[in-house]
DNA sequence: TGATTTATATACCGATCGGTATAAAAATAT
DNA sequence: ATATTTTTATACCGATCGGTATATAAATCA
C-alpha cells in the first residue's frame, strides 16, 4: 500500500543534500581530528546553521560519528574489497598498497581518520575514543577471521599465530596512518607496505 | 670570584619543587594530549595555581614543550641508550622490546607522548604538531645514522635502502603506539617488535 | 485563502577556554 | 623596624566552547 507513495510531508522542504554536507563535515573531523573540530567550523564548511546541523544529524557526537560510519562504508572500502582477494597475501599486500595511496590522496586529508581523530582527548571525548577504537578492533577482527579461513586452506602453516598476524598488520597500518600525518609521501607508505610483507609466515 | 655564590636573591621563595611540578604536567599531557589538556585540570595535578604555573614555566604551548623536552631527555632516555648497541640489529631489537615495555607500564600513561599527543589538531595547535613531528624525525635521523656506521662496518649489505629502513622501524614505532593507546598489552607489543625483526636485510 | 507543519536565520545561553590584574604573604636588604 | 623583591592566592578578563530559544520563511493540507 504505501510502499510506492512518496508521501510528500508538509512544511519548509529541506535546502540541502543531507549526504554531501556530511560529507564536508566528515573531512574537517578528518583534518582536525574531534577535539579540533569546532561547531563552528563546522557550520562553515557545511553551508548550515547551527540549528539545521542539530536537526539533521543530531549533536557533535552524533555527527561525528555518522561521519565515521560514511568514512567506513564509502571511502574506505577499498578495505573490505582488499579482503576478498583469493590468497590472504596478497589481500593484505593489496589492503596496505591501497592504503598507500588512500593516505596521501591529494583531495582528503592525509592519513587515516579512524586512526587519528581521537587517540588521546580530554574526559568529555572518552566515549569518541572508545568508539574509535572498536572500529580499529573491526579491521582486526576481519583480518582474524580471512587468516582463518586462509589457515584452513592450507595457505597458511597450521602453527601460525592468527591474532598475532593480524594485530601486526594493523599495526602496521596505523603506524602508516601516524606517517601520514606527520608528512610522508606515498612512495615512502609503499616501501613500508613491501618491508612489512617480510614478516609473512613462509 | 661569584662562581661559589650562592647569592640568596631577596623576596618569597618558590614553595614547589620545579621539576616535580613538570613531571605532574608531563604525565596529564601524557595522558590526555595538547588539546585535551586544560589549565584548569593542570593547575590541579601540578598543585600550583595558574600566576605560578605561568611565572614558572611560561604559557600552555612553551609548558608543553618543556614537558616534552623532559619526556625525551629523561624517561625516554632508553631509546638512546639501546642505539649504542654494537650490532645495529641488536640496537633495533633492544629498542622496540624496550618501547614495548615503556608503553605499557602501570603508572604512566599507554603508548608515546610523542606520537600522540598531537596528530591532529585546530588550526592554533599547528605548531605544536609540527613540533612533535620534528621530535619523530630527530628519533628517524638518528636511526639514519646509525645505520650508515653499521653498513660502513659491513654489517648491513652495501646496497641497503636505510632511508627506507629506519622510516620502516620508526613507523613499527608509531604503530606500537596507537596500539598501547588502544590497549594492547606488552606481551602483544612484543609480539609485534619481533615480527617487525623479520624485515630486517639479510 | 487560511491553518498547519517543517526548516531556516538570528541571536543568545551558561560553561569553559587560556591568560592576567591585583593585592596579600614571605623572604632579603639596609 | 622599614623598604624592597618575589611568590602566592583570589578573582576576574574577553573569547570561544557546544547547544538552543525564538521568530520568520516556505512548503502542504483543508
Amino acid at each position: 500500500m504505501n510502499t510506492t507513495k512518496p508521501k510528500k510531508s508538509p512544511g519548509r522542504p529541506v535546502s540541502f543534500d543531507h549526504d554531501e554536507a556530511l560529507d564536508k563535515a566528515l573531512n574537517l573531523f578528518w583534518l582536525r581530528g574531534y577535539e579540533g573540530t569546532t561547531m563552528a567550523e563546522l557550520t562553515k564548511v557545511m553551508g548550515l546553521n547551527r540549528p539545521s546541523i542539530y536537526a539533521a544529524f543530531g549533536n557533535k557526537d552524533e555527527l561525528f560519528q555518522k561521519a565515521v560510519n560514511r568514512y567506513i562504508s564509502e571511502p574506505t572500502a577499498f578495505i573490505a574489497e582488499a579482503l576478498k582477494k583469493s590468497k590472504s597475501r596478497d589481500a593484505v599486500n593489496k589492503l596496505l598498497n591501497d592504503a598507500a595511496d588512500f593516505m596521501t590522496k591529494k583531495n582528503t586529508p592525509p592519513g587515516c581518520m579512524v586512526v587519528l581523530s581521537a587517540l588521546v582527548c580530554g574526559k568529555e571525548s572518552e566515549n569518541i575514543k572508545k568508539f574509535l577504537i572498536s572500529c580499529r578492533d573491526n579491521l582486526e577482527c576481519a583480518l582474524v577471521q580471512r587468516f582463518k579461513v586462509a589457515r584452513k586452506n592450507k595457505e597458511l602453516p597450521p602453527d601460525t599465530n592468527i591474532s598475532e598476524l593480524a594485530k601486526y598488520y594493523v599495526t602496521i597500518h596505523q603506524g602508516m596512518a601516524v606517517q601520514a600525518a606527520s608528512g610522508a609521501t606515498k612512495k615512502e607508505l609503499l616501501s613500508i607496505a613491501r618491508m612489512a610483507m617480510n614478516a609473512w609466515p613462509s
